[in-house]
DNA sequence: GAATTATATTCGTCTTGACGAATATGTAAA
DNA sequence: TTTACATATTCGTCAAGACGAATATAATTC
């Protein structure tokens, strides 16, 4: 049988919350999907780092990932639980607020503008922007 | 120096609302003002783990204690982060939906009503209702 | 098919936190 | 002032999880 998704927890959803990291990953994705090659350059953290952390969203049913050959591309997805659903969105919302978040995309801005100069971005997918209804739980 | 009360944190508080504990603590609380024993007589848990899961929501600044004599009176408080202070109303909202949440809230008004079936609740001061204004982080 | 690239997982270590048991503190009652 | 009561804290143990380092896997390219 497949891994088998546990079925969404609200104290785990708060669990994943609650690191500093895995909140800078949500609030660079935002609507966008984004490869992982893109969260290692603009938060320049060890590559294992932020897969263990990007797993730790996907086990708590906040993103979902989709392959594209040797890429993988995460999102965010709204989580079944409504309530769960209505924290996300408030959540991300306020870390736009918060300065450290905003230099985060704005970095994530620079590299996608002149990805000539990063040169671990060389021939990586660009983000891109996701429908609002694109966001079932595929994994 | 006085014990200095860390500023608000939003991972810190995620981490608070990411434990079954706590939650139903929270839950209890609602908008009412209860003291230690209750918690201990409802969640039916040894008084030194609902001390600690008090202590840390109180750390948090989730909630607020009141000394009254002998009893300890906790009740929520708005937390100053906005986002953060709408998050716990949802998720106040959406633990009442919960069943098991339910349940804990009906053996709270048993035993508010008929106080003489709970012994370890002779004499205690009962839950009192507090008015949304009251919510000021004292401690 | 061997080398390369992108990502995931494992391993060892360390910190945090949850727990029960025991003990300390703080207040009131005797 | 002892005693009892309500609550808080400490201690030892254990599990979860965060990290860097190393290694494994999966897809692509040569």
């Amino acid at each position: 049988m497949p891994p088998k998704q546990a079925p969404f927890n609200l104290e785990r959803f708060f669990q994943a919350l609650g690191d500093h990291t895995r909140l800078r990953l949500l609030n660079l994705m935002g609507d966008q999907e984004i490869c992982v090659c893109y969260f290692v350059e603009i938060l320049d953290a060890p590559q294992p780092k932020i897969s263990r952390h990007l797993a730790y969203l996907r086990n708590a049913g906040i993103v979902a990932a989709r392959r594209d050959g040797k890429w993988m591309h995460y999102r965010i997805v709204t989580p079944p639980n409504e309530a769960a659903a209505q924290i996300l969105k408030q959540t991300l919302a306020s870390l736009q607020q918060e300065k450290a978040m905003q230099a985060d995309l704005c970095r994530l801005t620079k590299a996608c503008c002149t990805p000539a100069k990063f040169l671990s971005l060389q021939g990586a997918p660009p983000p891109t922007a996701i429908s609002p209804s694109h966001n079932s739980a595929s994994r």
